[in-house]
This record gives C-alpha cells, structure tokens and sequence, in this order.
RNA sequence: GCCGGAGUGGCGGAAUGGUAGACGCUGAGGACUUAAAAUCCUUUGAUCGUAAGGUCGUGCGGGUUCAAGUCCCGCCUUCGGCACCA
C-alpha cells in the first residue's frame, strides 16, 4: 500500500482492521502499570443510528485514552448497549418482529459506526443489557433490594401514559407529558413495584460532596432529592383525631389563620360540615377534572373551599378555619399545610382571595412588605417573641413534642423510585406471587434455598379479596429470560403483554425443600407451592444503574464483577455523558452503587467520582437537530467523504467541548485541509517519504515550536481543550512548512501529538517514517521547558494603559536596561514628553507601562 | 417566578488581570492552469487618514486597578434546570 494521495478510505480501513487483528485495545489487569478507567455514557441503539452527538463525546474519551495509553497507563476504553426500551418495542408492535432481533440489527450498526470512526474500544468486553447473562445479574441486584426490606409493591396514583400502555415515574413525566414521544399523561391507582430510593436520601445528598461534577448537575441533584428540615405539627379537629401538617417554619405557628388540606385528603369528607358539603363536592368534582398540568398552573388564581370545620391551635388552642384547596399538593408532606399568610406568598394570595386573617408574627430587620418569608425575630407569639427565627424553631418544636401535639422531621422532594413497567421488552422480575397459607409454609421450611432473597417484612399486595405473597427465585433460577408471546401490544390496567405469554411459564409450581421449580398448573401437594410469575417488567434505567461494573469481569459466571478487577480498575478515571441524565440515569445509578456498597459488593459508595458533560452539537441552523428540521448531520456521509480523521479532528476543533456548538459543514474543510497538507508534508509525489523530511537536526526555532506544541497539547489534552490542542497543532505544522526540510524526529513526535486525534493517517506516517510498533504505544513526548523560552522578546510598551510601542529584547533582560530602552523608544518617548513620570509597572517578559501626568 | 451557564469580527471560536480577535471558515486580490478544481501567496474588527498613524471596540451602565473580555455592583438578552415541594 504506497497511495502517492492521501487516500484515507484504504488507510481508514487498514489500521482499523490491524488493530482488531492485533487486539491492539484489548486489556486486563496489570499489576506493573497503572490503570486509567475511561467511560462513556453507553448508548441507546436506536434505529437512526449513532449521532454526530455520539461520536464527539466517543471522540474526546479516545483521544484522552490514546493520549494516556501513550503516558503509560493500562487504559480501559470498553462499550455496550442500554438495549431494553420502549422504540424496539414500539417496532415489534408494528411489525410483530421479535425486539431482539431489531436490537440486535441496531447494536450491529452502532458498533460498526463505531468502529468506523476508529474509537479504541476493548471489544472483548462489549456488554448488552438485554443478553439474559447480563440480566441474570440486574435480577440479582433487584432481589438484593427485596431482601433488603427496599422493595415492595404499591397500589398508589402513578403517572399512566395511555399511549404507551404503561406507567411513568416522575422523572419520565414532564410538563403532564412522556419523555419519551411528548404523549399525554394521567393518574391511575396500579400496583406497582417501588424501589425504597427514599431511603438513601441523605447518603445521596451527603455523597455529593465527594464528587468531581459539573456545579449544575451537582446543584440539580441537589434540588431533586430537596431535603427540607421542620416540623409535623398536630392540629386536634372535632371529631377526634389529628390534621398533621409539615411545615419548614415551625416558626411562624402563631401567624396561622387558616389549615389548607389537598382535595383528595382522606380527612375531606369527615371535616366537611352538612352546609358546606355540596360546595366542597362540587369543588372536588372541578378539581377531578382538571389535567395536572391546568392545576399546577403556576399564574392561575388560588382557588378553594371552606370545610365548615376548625381545628385547634396546638398552642394557643384557637380555632383554625379549615379549607379544601388545590394548591395544596396531596402526594408531597402530609397533604395538608398550616396557612401563614403574612409569611409564605402561597398563603399569602389564597387569604386574600378567602378574606382570611393576615397576621404577622415576623419582624423583618428593615420595613418589609408582606408577605416576609425571610427569618427575623419572632412577635406576637406568647412567651417565642423576641426570639430569633432559628431558636424559635427549636423551641416551638419541642413545646409541641412535650404536648405530644409535633415532632422535628424531615421531607424530601424525592418519591420513591416507581420500578415497574406494563410492557414486554424489559426485565423480568424474578418474582412469584403465592397464596398466604404457602406462604406460611414457606416461613416454616427453615432450610429451604427459597430463603436466599427472603424478607423479613412479606411484600404483599390485595386483589379481589385475596392476599398474594412475594416469593423471590433464587440465584440458581436466574436468570428468568423473557418468554414468547404473540403480541406486544401495551394493554388496559394492571395487565401486561406478559400476561399472553404461555400459561406454563406463568403458572409454575415450586418446592419447598430444594427450590425447584417446574412449569403448569400441577396441583400443590406437601412439597409444592403454587404461584404465579410476576408479569411487569423492570424500566429502561435498570439495565444502566451498574452496567460499568460489568465491564471490569464481562463473562464472569460466578459474580456480578470479580473482586480482584474491582481492586484493580477502582472507578471510573472519567466519565462523560449527556447533562440530560443529570438526575435520571445518574441519581438511579448512585443509589444502586451506594446499595451495593452497603452489601459489600463494592468497596466504594460512589460510582461516579469524576464527571463531565459534552455539550450538544446543533444543526447548522444553530437548532437541536432533529428530522423534522431536516438539519441531522449523518456521520456515515462525513466519514465517505472525508474520512474519519476528519470527522473525529472537526468535532472536537469546533469549541470547547462542553459547549453546544452548531455544525458546519463548511468548517470541516479546513480540518479536511490540514490533514492533505499533513500528507504532502511527508509524502512524496512518488508515494515514498517526501525528500524533505530529513535526518538533519532541527534548527532553533522549529525546536522551540515542536517543544511549545508538546506543552500546549500535552496541557490541553489533560484540561480536555482539544479545540485548542488541534489549533496548536495547526500552528505547528504550518511552522514546519516555512522551514525547507523538516527533521524526522521532530516530525515523528509531532505525528505523536497529532495521534490521539487522528489516529489513522497518523499510524499510517508513522510507519511510512520506518516506526514498527503502534503509535499509542511509543511513549508520549516531554517537552523540554528550557527550550520552550524564546530568546528573543516582543515586549509591549504602554503609557497610561494604552499601547503606544513594542520592544524586542534579548531573553534574560535586565530590567533598568528594558526600562531605558522602553523610555528611549520613537513612538513612546513623545507620549512621555511634557509629562511627569508617577509610576513604572515592568512585568518580566511580558510588559512596560509608564504612569504618566 | 426562582436557580445556574453564556453573550468577543461576516461565522466557529482563542486569550494564568498584562499586545483582544490565536487557529479555522468565509470574503477580496494575486500566482499556477487553455480553463476549472486542488494548491500556494497577500489581505480580511469598525472608523478617520493618500500615508505614517490616530480613535473606537469583548451585550448595556457603573466601579476596583498602573492595567479589565477576565474581578465587583446593577441591568438586558439568551440557553438550560426547577416550577404552588409548604
């Protein structure tokens, strides 16, 4: 192969093949080296392909990978596929294809486009979230969770998305629509499986602290988990029995005017009295038929109802109107709130619009208007007053827990994680339903392997009158594959496209003293149980909650990641994904980390210590590509038709790589451009190694630059600025090219530098120059700082800030001399004419400025 | 509404408080060519001036500093996030 042009399709094609060949990529644990764990956000194989957005970030993992492959490190650079998902599914439905098989054609195409783009991927340790020996151990996890006492089945309002046929969990729903196709959204009571993420709230917030993350997402977690500190207040109500409220302003109790209780509060109907009741019905009724979106309308007037009824002040023992109204959110605190209108701008508006009492209780420092939801010091509240909001909330709490009438708590923004989906194409749950008698039998049988996930609190759930009981398979059941079924359609209610599969695999009995499991409806007798399969399956984010674990043991059968790699690779070094899995993917995935920590499968609670978020590439309209614009960018076109050295060099010379930044076509015709100039550099017409590349020594100034270009890349790569990186690059080479021959060795660190980023025209020159081993592993070059210094400086001059003069002088400058020199110069000396000399600011090697009057 | 990021030539973007606009694209002029493409050279912030050179200039208004794109205060625009969370 001694192509005269630089034909980048046959060398493209070569080396990817070479390295494949040579499992150049391949890597295990190495005692003698250290590690450096890259990762990337897997994909999702849609049908569309991989996306410019893919490749940037894919890009920029490899080239940091390369480069410290290079600086001696054991790099892992491994890739799989967040598989499971409603698009295949959605195909399968449409065409009655199994979604395995579409999956699979779309993992295909990824990798090869991933191949394509010459990305340095350990591929021997490809994972696929819906392979059933990847599942097996997302099952495990789950059963882990149960036994742990953190997951248990609900019958509660969930968000249903009629659409889809299936539920959402509140981080899938927004603005009352699905994240996934924008379909409208409502509430229905289902039984669900929750996982307890609740539970780890605070270790999710306390472990934020520890991590490497962009600010934002750090701060957006920290929002989501919304811990708030206060107090659950006891209001007695006439017919026995408590209102409980949660308030952050324990406080303020002696400013409440009014109790506002949520619309679907169970207390509603007790506390409604005869006269009021039709126009709290009738309320209710409006409200019921209101979209969610309509009733947390931010701009709309407050609206509600007076129940007829007080309850009593827990201090003061006055009584409190008590009303319905919808601002008040059922599924947050107790459904109920304390009214303070003089300080919380909620209450504020509604008792204007009911014409109820507004009393301060507040002093603010300087006049305020009302309503002040700031702290201040405490008035008109009995033996409180004068204290300041901090003490007061400590004291007013423990009056109330010495009445027994409150208690000091803390509330989350946080719900528990809704863990099940009404659809086909996702995990199984490992899970069989059975009466309560064998059940009970089951608790008896003391040694039966049944034990292994068992509980200690029974999940359980009623229907038609029955109680079912949770029975978790053990992990010699797993994995439980995904049966055939004859339709994928979503279906009504709490039934499932599983709910078609074959009545053997959904009935099964199982035995008692050995575990076994056999299919059917057989009858129980003294050994079996009867039961049957859970049919909901487990969403998307399973899958990817420990996904990167596996990377570290891929076919390991024994454990879900061996031990010895864990001790070896640690964490990730770097992981960079998207900023719109800020609170899905990456909250999930901590707390499943933090879970398994817990349980001692892995020795650290954090996952993820170092994080960042490529920015998002645009159409060339400057709009988030889409297809209805017409703006997507194909990377399989700009692979044709400039080579994938172009592609990987432009995505990355288009910004920083945080920043969203629109394509242009038109741009990458310079990088296009450098890459030719790079290949006639060193190629000859004749196809052999240009005349001009030569054994001479390098002159002065082309070692100065070579040297200069080692410091900025080498720095760049590490502070991820490879737009910077590739412009010094560009710099470099064009500095090459104004001297008459260019020194092998200088041109081969200088191929080097250019390696991470253009790995495939740079292996090529580098073995046309007589180099025999791959160019990631000849070791990166050290710049020599002595040589980076110019001898020769252009030092500005400035009178009064502005720049009037340049001064060339010779490096180790003196500053008396550089000062006379600056003085004595033709364009500033008549700015210092006339003038009187206050200050001389000399800044070595950099700058004169004269103070002149 | 609240919280955060960002605003620099015709465009993408550079710039540890120290020569604003590196590098690339585009445009203009030129060389090579029968011609074109490719390539190479010159030039390309605005403005005044024949020129030397001057003045202005990093969203807007102030401030700190010998010196501000960079730091501080107050706005505007824009992009994200949250959105009655008590």
């Amino acid at each position: 192969m001694r192509d005269a042009h630089y034909n980048f399709k046959a060398i493209e094609a070569y080396w990817q093949q070479e390295w494949q060949r040579q499992r150049l990529f391949c890597v295990t644990e190495s005692a003698d080296k250290s590690k450096y764990w890259i990762l990337d956000m897997f994909p999702y194989p849609s049908a569309a392909g991989l996306h410019v957005g893919h490749i940037e970030g894919y890009t920029a993992t490899d080239v940091l990978g390369r480069y410290k492959r290079a600086c001696g490190f054991n790099v892992l650079h491994a890739m799989g596929w967040d598989a499971f998902g409603l698009p295949a599914e959605q195909n399968a439905i449409a065409t009655g294809v199994h979604p395995s098989i579409n999956t699979q054609n779309n993992i295909n195409a990824f990798r090869k486009q991933i191949q394509r783009v010459g990305i340095g991927i350990d591929w021997s340790r490809e994972i696929d979230t819906t392979a059933p020996s990847y599942y097996r151990w997302t099952q495990w996890i789950f059963l882990q969770f149960f036994k742990h006492g953190l997951a248990h089945v609900e019958n509660k309002p969930v968000w249903w998305c009629p659409k889809l046929g299936t539920v959402l969990a509140n981080e899938e729903v927004i603005d009352g629509k699905s994240e996934r196709g924008h379909y409208p959204v409502e509430r229905r009571a289902l039984r669900q499986w929750v996982l307890n993420i609740t539970a780890y709230a605070d270790k999710l917030l306390d472990g934020l602290a520890q991590l490497h993350w962009p600010e934002a997402t750090l701060r957006q977690q920290k929002l989501w988990i919304g811990r708030s500190k206060g107090a659950r207040v006891k209001f007695q109500i006439p017919n026995g029995g408590c209102l409980e409220v949660f308030t952050t302003r324990p406080d303020t109790l002696f400013g409440v005017s009014f109790i506002a209780i949520a619309p679907e509060h169970p207390a509603v109907s007790q506390l409604t009295t005869d006269e009021q009741r039709a126009a709290v019905q009738a309320y209710q009724a409006s409200i019921a038929a209101k979209s969610d979106l309509e009733r947390t309308d931010l701009a709309k007037n407050k609206t509600g109802v007076f129940t007829g009824s007080y309850a009593m002040h827990p201090l003061t023992h006055e009584p409190i109107p008590v009303w319905v109204a919808d601002y008040v959110l059922m599924y947050h605190g107790t459904g109920a709130v304390m009214g303070v209108p003089a300080h919380d701008t909620r209450d504020y508006a509604f008792a204007q619009m009911a014409h109820l009492p507004i009393v301060p209780v507040i002093q603010a420092e300087k006049e305020s208007p009302l309503p002040f939801c700031e702290p201040g010091v405490l008035i008109h509240s009995h033996e409180f007053s004068g204290l300041p909001t901090d003490e007061a909330q400590e004291r007013i709490t423990q009056a109330l827990v010495e009445r027994q009438l409150g208690e000091a708590t803390v509330q989350y923004k946080l719900h528990d994680w809704l863990f099940s989906r009404q659809r086909y194409w996702g995990e199984p749950f490992p899970i069989i339903w059975v009466k309560e008698v064998d059940y009970q039998r089951l608790l008896q049988c003391k040694n039966s392997p049944l034990h292994e996930f068992l509980p200690i609190q029974p999940v359980t759930y009623e229907a038609d009158g029955m109680k079912f009981y949770a029975v978790p398979l053990t992990s010699q059941h797993l994995p439980v594959t995904l049966p055939k079924v004859d339709s994928y359609q979503p279906t009504e209610g709490s039934t499932t496209p599983l709910q078609n599969a074959d009545p053997q695999w959904l009935n099964i009995r199982i035995n008692l003293a050995t575990g076994a499991i056999e299919p059917g409806v057989q009858g129980a007798s003294t050994e079996w149980i009867e039961g049957s399969r859970e049919i909901n399956t487990m969403p998307q984010w399973a899958g990817s909650c420990w996904y990167y674990l596996r990377y570290l043991s891929p076919h390991n059968k024994d454990r879900l990641v061996d031990p010895k790699a864990l001790a070896y690779w640690g964490t990730p070094d770097l992981y960079v994904g998207g900023a719109e899995h800020a609170v899905l993917h990456l909250l999930y995935a901590r707390f499943w980390h933090h879970f398994l920590f817990d349980i001692g499968v892995v020795p650290t609670s954090e996952p993820f210590t170092h994080l960042f978020h490529p920015g998002i590439i645009l159409g060339a309209d400057g709009n988030k590509m889409s297809k209805s614009l017409g703006n997507v960018i194909n990377p399989n076109d700009i692979v044709d038709q400039y080579g994938a050295d172009a592609l990987r060099l432009y995505e990355l010379f288009m910004g920083p790589l945080e920043s969203s930044k629109p394509w242009s076509t038109q741009n990458i015709e310079g990088v296009a451009r450098f890459l030719n100039r790079l290949w006639r550099t060193c190629i000859g017409p004749d196809g052999e190694l240009s005349k001009n590349i030569t054994q001479d020594e390098p002159s002065d100034d082309s070692k100065r630059l070579l040297h200069e270009s080692i410091q900025k890349v080498t720095d760049a790569i590490e502070r991820l600025r490879f737009n910077t990186a590739i412009s010094q690059l560009m710099i470099c080479l064009n500095g090459f090219q104004k001297e008459a021959t260019i020194p092998k060795q200088s041109m081969e660190v200088f191929l080097q530098l250019l390696a991470p980023f253009a790995p495939h025209i740079t292996e090529e020159l580098w073995h046309r120059c007589g180099r025999t081993e791959a160019i990631v592993d000849a070791p990166w070059p050290k710049a020599d700082s002595a040589l980076c210094v110019s001898r020769q400086l252009n030092i500005p001059i400035q009178v009064n800030g502005k720049l009037r003069g340049m001064l060339v002088v010779q490096v180790p400058a003196q500053e008396t001399e550089v000062i006379q020199a600056a003085k004595a110069d033709a364009k500033v000396a008549p700015y210092l004419e006339q003038k009187t000399l206050i200050r001389t600011v000399y800044v070595p090697n950099k700058l004169v400025n004269f103070v002149v009057k």
